[in-house]
DNA sequence: CAGTACCA
DNA sequence: TCTA
């Protein structure tokens, strides 16, 4: 399925590949915990997140950016293998990604419209992974205010932004919460792997 | 502006 | 859905 350039798998990964997944996150989680990230403009993003992999995308009063540590000091995790298996398979790079962003979903979390331009290389692709609750996502061209696409995102789906749609402003509008039983007390796992060198 | 309140 |  096209997306404005962008490309989605559906039902990539299936329910025991998902259980594998999510035990690999709680894995992370226990190490790295989750925390909500706050905006150069000081609010509160409604996801929670932390990373694993090199470099973790940070965000608070000082910016956006990668990081070696989480905000706690601890160095990240590395990349499960299970997760990497996904970026092999679908990046058409040879590259290892440096990052795997980890984003927890809640009731009412939602993600605006942002760009990800934080990485040093557009060239290398966002593989994006989504396991629990159905997600309803928006992709519009690289700059706001144009039209966009929007189309539902369910556990097992994998999503490539890569080429024109690399730098395509893209967002989460809303969940249908407690859609999946995936997770026991429901939300949605997003899970994003970027080579940012 | 990886945010949200507010209005047509 | 758009604006600020």
């Amino acid at each position: 399925m096209d997306l404005g350039g962008a490309k989605l798998f559906k039902h990539m990964l299936d329910r025991n590949q998902q259980e594998v997944v999510v035990n690999r996150v709680r894995d992370v989680v226990a190490q790295v915990p989750l925390f909500h990230p706050v905006t150069a403009s000081g609010r509160r993003m409604s996801v929670r997140m932390t990373s694993c992999g090199r470099l973790g995308w940070v965000s608070d009063r000082q910016g956006y950016r990668y990081e070696t540590h989480h905000p706690n000091g601890t160095s990240w995790p590395k990349i499960p293998d299970e997760i990497q298996d996904v970026w092999k398979q679908v990046s058409d790079c040879d590259v290892v990604p440096d990052s795997c962003l980890l984003n927890f979903y809640g009731e009412g979390a939602k993600m605006g419209m942002h760009q990800d331009r934080d990485e040093g290389d557009f060239s290398f692709p966002v593989v994006s992974i989504s396991l629990g609750d159905d997600a309803l996502f928006r992709i519009g061209g690289t700059a706001r205010g144009g039209k966009t696409q929007s189309a539902w995102l369910g556990s097992g789906d994998v999503l490539v932004l890569k080429g024109a749609a690399r730098l395509a402003y893209h967002g989460i509008d809303r969940l249908r919460f407690r859609s999946s039983d995936l997770l026991k007390d429901h939300g949605r796992i997003n899970l994003t792997l970027r080579v940012v060198r």
